[in-house]
DNA sequence: TATAAATATAGATATATATCTATATAGTAA
DNA sequence: TTACTATATAGATATATATCTATATTTATA
C-alpha cells in the first residue's frame, strides 16, 4: 500500500532515526550501545526504536534485560 | 551528508507527497493535473511540490502560468 | 532479598507540520 | 485593457512530533 510506504519513508525522515536505523543494519543491536553519541535521552531512544519497529523496518526480541535489534529484511525489498 | 538523506525521506514520508511524486516520475508535469483526486486545496499542493524541490527530488521551471515539474535524476542515485 | 542495569511508561511541552481561507501575482488571450 | 487561468503568498489553526523528567517494570546478580 502506498500508506505504509509513506510509513516506512517517515519512519527513516529522521536523523536519529537514520542513524539508529544504521547501526542496526551494521550489527549493533544493544539499545545501551546504540544511544552512543546521540544527544538524546533514552525514553526517546525507545520512542525512535518502537517507530523503526511500527514501520516494520526492524524487528525486536527481549533477551534477559537487553532489547535485540534487527533489521527486518522483508521490508527492505 | 546524514542529513539530506533524512530530509529525501521525509518528503517522501506523507502521502500526498509519495503520490505527486510518483505521478511526476510517472511523466505527469503540470500541477493543474497533479491536484486530481487528492483531496487538498491548491495552495497545499504547492507547499508539497515546494518540499519535494528543497529535498531535490523534483525540479520545476516555469512556462508561462504553468510549472512545470520533472524528477531530479541526480538524487535518485 | 536487596541492588543494579536495561528498558518501558506516563505526562508535559515546545515546535513542526499539514491544512485551510483569502488574496495577490503573473501570464495569456479576447 | 479586461478577464481568465495557473500559481504563489500570507495568516490562522488543529494536530502531530520529538523531546524531556520522573517513575515503573523486569531481569540478573550479589
Amino acid at each position: 500500500m502506498n500508506e505504509d510506504l509513506a510509513k516506512i519513508f517517515k519512519a527513516l525522515g529522521d536523523n536519529n532515526r537514520l542513524i539508529l536505523f544504521k547501526r542496526i543494519a551494521d550489527g549493533e543491536n544493544c539499545g545501551c550501545t546504540l544511544i552512543n553519541n546521540l544527544d538524546i535521552t533514552q525514553p526517546t531512544m525507545t520512542y525512535h526504536l518502537n517507530i523503526l519497529e511500527e514501520a516494520e523496518l526492524i524487528t525486536s526480541r527481549k533477551e534477559g534485560t537487553w532489547r535485540k535489534l534487527s533489521i527486518n529484511k522483508d521490508t527492505l525489498r
